[in-house]
DNA sequence: TTATGTGAAAGCGTTCACAGCC
DNA sequence: GGCTGTGAACGCTTTCACATAA
C-alpha cells in the first residue's frame, strides 16, 4: 500500500504526460554536457516546445524551479523520472518476431529508458527456440507461463494484423494492462487497459498528405501560405 | 500546374488528417469482406472512433454519403485515398540501417499503402553495398546522387541520435521536404518541411506512467475511478 | 423512417502576459 | 533584474443534437 489518498491523484493532462519523456531526454543530454542549471527557455528549445508550455507542464508536477534562476537539471530529471516511472525497471514482453519484432528485441532505446525486454513470444514453430539478443523465443502456447514468470504488465504486439486482437485478448486475460501495438489494427480492450498504437504506414500517409499539398502549389507551406506577407 | 486556386485549399484540421489513414484501412478491410455499403456508426466502430467524429471528419472532404443509407465503401475509399495522396506512389529513402532501419527496409506495410522504398543509405563502410530487400545500401557520401536520381521527397531517418540532425540538414538541403524521424532527437527544420517523430522509448514511457498509477491504487483506472459509481 | 451533414456547445490544450519570488 | 508559476484568453477538437435529405 503505497499512496492511499485517492483524491490526491494529480490530474496531469495527457498531452503533458506525452511530453515528459521528451523533457527527460533533453535533461539527460544536458546532464551529460555537465550543465547543472537551466532556464525554461533553454530547456524548451532543447525539447522543441514553447517555453510557456514547458513551465505549465512542469507546474502540474510541482514547483521544482527557482524564480530568477531556473531549474536544477539533476533534480528536475529525478522528479520527472519518478513521475514517469523511471525509478522502476519495467519488464516488457514482445509478441511477434518478424522483422519489426526482431528489431525491437534488439533495440537499445528501451533499456536506456528503464525497460527490460524479458521475453519474446511467437506462434511460428520455426521461430520458437531462436536466440535473439540474449533471449530464446517462447511459443505462443506458453504465453501464460511467460507472463506469470516475468510478471510483465507491459507488452509489445508486433504480429501480423490478423493475429493482433487475439494475442491482445490473451495478454489482457493474463493480466497485461499496457500494450504497445505495432500491428495495423484497431485493438479493442476493456477499461483499465492502456493501448498505444504505432502505425508506420499511417505516419508516412500523413506526410504524404502534406507533400501532396506542396506539389499542388509550391508556395503552399502546409496549407498556409508563407512569405508574401505584407507585400510592401 | 494542377490546382491553381489557392484560397480553395480546404482547411482540413490536422487531427482529421491523422485519422484518414485509419479510415482507409478500415475501408480496405470492409472491401475485402465484400461489404459495399456502411453506416457512419459501423465504420466508426471499425476505426475505433466516435460516429459523430467520423461524420465531421468526412464532411471536411465533401458529401460522400447518402442520407438514410450510409457510405459506398469503394467510393469513400477512393475519395479518402485521393485526399491522402494514395493515387501517387511515393518514393521513400531510408537513412540509417541498424536494426530498426533494416526492419523498416523489409517492412511490407509501406508498399501496401502507396510507398516504395527506393534507396537505402548508411554511413558505415561495412553497411555500404549490403543487399536488403532488393536494394543495395548506398554510402552517405552519395546522398546527393541518391536523392536526385530517385526524386524522393520523403525520407526516413533511423540513425543514432547524434547523427540525425546532420543527416536531416543534408536531406533538406537536397530537397527532401517530409521526414519520418525514428532517432531519439528533436529535429530542427526550416519552414515548409514536415517532420513526424516516432520514439519507441517514449511510447513505452507513456504506458509506464499509467502503469505506475494503476499499481499505486488498483482501483484507479488511468487517473479516473471505475465502478463504484452509484453505490446503490 | 433512417442515417448523413453540420451549427452550436462543451471540453482540451496552448499561448499570453504578468504577479510573485529569488 | 530575471525567471518561474499561473490565471485568463485564445484556438483547436470533440461531442451533442437536430435539420436535412433519401
Amino acid at each position: 500500500m503505497t499512496r492511499i489518498a485517492p483524491t490526491t491523484t494529480k490530474g496531469i493532462p495527457e498531452a503533458t504526460i506525452a511530453r515528459l519523456p521528451v523533457y527527460l531526454r533533453a535533461l539527460a543530454s544536458l546532464a551529460d554536457q555537465g550543465i547543472a542549471t537551466i532556464s525554461s527557455g533553454a530547456l524548451a528549445e532543447a525539447a522543441g516546445v514553447n517555453s510557456a508550455q514547458l513551465r505549465k507542464d512542469l507546474s502540474y508536477l510541482g514547483s521544482y524551479g527557482t524564480r530568477g534562476v531556473g531549474y536544477n537539471v539533476e533534480y528536475l530529471r529525478f522528479q520527472i523520472g519518478r513521475e514517469v516511472g523511471s525509478a522502476h525497471e519495467w519488464p516488457v514482453i514482445i509478441v511477434g518476431l518478424g522483422n519489426l519484432g526482431t528489431a525491437l528485441a534488439n533495440y537499445s532505446g528501451f533499456s536506456s529508458r528503464g525497460f527490460r525486454v524479458v521475453a519474446l513470444v511467437d506462434s511460428a514453430p520455426e521461430q520458437v527456440g531462436r536466440w535473439i539478443h540474449g533471449l530464446t523465443v517462447s511459443a505462443l502456447d506458453d504465453l501464460e507461463q511467460v507472463v506469470a514468470s516475468t510478471g510483465a504488465a507491459i507488452a509489445v504486439i508486433a504480429t501480423p494484423p490478423g493475429a493482433a486482437q487475439a494475442v491482445c485478448d490473451r495478454l489482457v486475460g493474463l493480466g497485461v494492462t499496457s500494450i504497445l501495438n505495432f500491428a495495423a489494427t484497431v485493438l479493442v480492450v476493456p477499461e483499465g487497459v492502456n493501448v498505444r498504437k504505432v502505425d508506420l504506414g499511417q505516419e508516412l500517409q500523413i506526410l504524404a498528405y502534406h507533400e501532396q499539398r506542396k506539389s499542388d502549389d509550391p508556395r503552399v507551406f502546409d496549407g498556409a501560405y508563407a512569405a508574401e506577407v505584407t507585400p510592401a
